[in-house]
DNA sequence: CTATCCTGCAA
DNA sequence: TATTGCAGGATAG
């Protein structure tokens, strides 16, 4: 065989099995078991894999080194509406070619074909810098990432898990006392029997199989019905113990006091990571048991600290860069509030007379504008009729009129082009946006708005993580990014080591892209992940 | 057993 | 009839 290190060539990793394609001979070799951690380690070697992340489960050990081109990432930059980003799927998709099941010898033929096609598109789609400057360098941090872990303590989730159980069942007994019957409370059929057939209370919404007990509902009753406030209570509670608690100390037990999620890369329309098995980017945040909840994770050292660095109002600050509403770009260089600004510009008050219920208005506006609101959804949020959310749009938009004149822009531009894109290029199409149905057009066009704010966002974090990965790396450093959670970061520091990488965490943060507004970082840490302070 | 619905957690 | 996800339990087939 030539030397490896002259050309990239195409790889797959099936177990302990390596395989490779020679691309100038046309053929296929096996490569020894022994010999597979020095190819894989090696980063003068340049592979072209695919999920190569996701394929090195078992070989847990092996540091990965000179992953060049990975071909899903590169197909989910090229296209990130696909459902199925397997070899065979895409090989149907850009190769021509209805493969069900490839052979993992063959898998590094087209492995190889992919990448030929797939390297053209990212030029053509601009993609080429994103693609290997941030995505690449992304998957070995978040290969490092899942194979880390992080540290839970199990003793914390059990004690919780006791409190909960004994909450749980005083909010059943209460329920099946106020029912005068028992019945199974997980299922929305029986609860709505109940409710609404036995106890005769009349019901406020439909779904397509009966009637809602959804949230919403359930608050509107309980103003009037003690039994609705019982079964959100229980509610909470169950779902707090059978998402959360019971299985994460599942997870734990397993793996002595360590808890391995996975990061996923190519999962999402717009370019954030997901997280699954568990989700780590869902744990809550409201209410003292979620705080008792995020107290079980804690640092890896004893005399260690979990820190984070969160993004503040990163998506109003993306919006102030890309509409250049004046307004807007003026508040946040001068670090204003910007929800309470809002409710200055919304209810023509000085900021001194704001009240609290003003600026929750402000900001659920602002949230809106995020999601490409409507009048109806606003009106919604509010709890307000149509009429009046959309006057608040209306006077939105006359104080920040260029966010009116950017989402007006951007629509259109997803009309004539068929997708969007966020400040580093990343593009996500959107094939509902000229459809005949009104439905599918208009979610689309509320998408052409969230998509470049949310993305650039994702661009943004991502810069930060791959250059933290290295500064951490480069400087020796012993703490590890142990969970991304869209626009915040968490870490496992060492004691010594939390001055250093505070700062270090801040910088990179505040700086992975510069906005035409100042991006501001706030670090906060703590003994667990339930208990951290911010930094001043 | 899988698919779908309803529900609810996070940013 | 506000954006993006993941996941539980119940239920239908």
């Amino acid at each position: 065989m030539e030397d490896l290190s002259k050309e990239p060539f195409s790889l797959f990793v099936s177990g302990q099995e390596l395989f490779i394609f020679d691309q100038r001979k046309n053929c296929i070799y096996q490569i020894e078991p022994r010999d597979l951690r020095n190819i894989l380690q090696d980063r003068s070697i340049r592979k072209i894999s695919h999920g190569l992340k996701d394929r090195l489960f078992s070989l847990k050990e092996i540091r990965l080194e000179g992953l060049w081109f990975d071909t899903e990432i590169a197909a989910y930059l090229v296209d990130s509406s696909l459902s199925d980003y397997s070899v065979a799927a895409l090989a149907s998709h850009y190769l021509g070619r209805q493969i069900v099941d490839i052979p993992a010898k063959f898998m590094p033929y087209f492995i190889y074909q992919l990448y030929k096609v797939l390297s053209v598109k990212l030029e053509e789609k601009k993609l080429t810098k994103l693609f290997f400057e941030t995505e690449m360098p992304l998957v070995s941090v978040l290969r490092d990432m899942e194979v880390e872990g992080l540290r839970v303590d199990a003793g914390v989730l059990c004690d919780l898990s006791r409190e909960v159980d004994k909450r749980a069942h005083a909010a059943e007994t209460k329920i099946f006392e106020m029912a005068g019957k028992k019945f199974n409370l997980n299922s929305p059929k029986q609860l709505a029997s109940i409710l609404f057939g036995e106890l005769k209370i009349p019901p406020l919404k439909k779904t397509k199989t009966g009637y809602s007990t959804n949230e919403e509902v359930l608050e509107k009753l309980a103003l009037q019905y003690p039994i609705a406030e019982a079964i959100m209570e229980y509610r909470y509670l169950n779902k707090l113990k059978t998402t959360y608690i019971i299985p994460l100390i599942e997870d734990v037990e397993k793996s002595k006091g360590r808890l391995y999620a996975r990061f996923n890369q190519t999962a999402t329309g717009t370019g954030r990571l997901s997280s699954s098995s568990p989700n780590l980017q869902s744990i809550p945040i409201k209410g003292e048991l979620s705080f008792w909840l995020r107290r079980a994770f804690i640092p890896t050292s004893r005399d260690g600290y979990i820190l984070s660095g969160d993004y503040s109002q990163i998506e109003l600050r993306i919006l102030a860069h890309l509409s250049g509403d004046s307004n807007l770009v003026a508040a946040f260089k001068q670090d204003l509030d910007i929800h309470q600004f809002t409710a200055t510009l919304l209810f023509g008050v000085n900021k001194e007379e704001v009240t609290v219920q003003q600026r929750d208005i402000a900001k659920r506006v602002n949230f809106g504008i995020i999601y490409g609101m409507s009048s109806y959804g606003l009106s919604k949020e509010l709890k307000i009729a149509p009429i009046e959310a959309q006057n608040f749009i209306d006077d939105y938009f006359n104080r920040y009129p260029k966010v009116k004149e950017y989402i007006e822009r951007i629509q259109q531009l997803a009309e004539k082009d068929g997708f969007v894109g966020t400040i580093l290029g990343r593009q996500r199409p959107l094939a509902e946006i000229n459809s005949p149905n009104v439905q599918l057009r208009e979610f689309a066009h509320r998408q052409a708005v969230n998509a470049p704010i949310q993305g650039s966002c994702a661009d943004l974090i991502k810069v930060a993580m791959v250059r933290i990965y290295s500064a951490l790396k480069q400087k020796k450093l012993n703490a590890k990014l142990i969970i991304q959670i869209h626009d915040e970061l968490i870490f496992d520091v060492p004691g010594e080591e939390l001055d250093q990488v505070e700062a270090l965490v801040k910088k990179h943060m505040e700086e992975a892209i510069a906005l035409k507004v100042p991006i501001r970082v706030n670090i906060a840490y703590g003994k667990n992940w339930g208990e951290l302070k911010a930094i001043a």
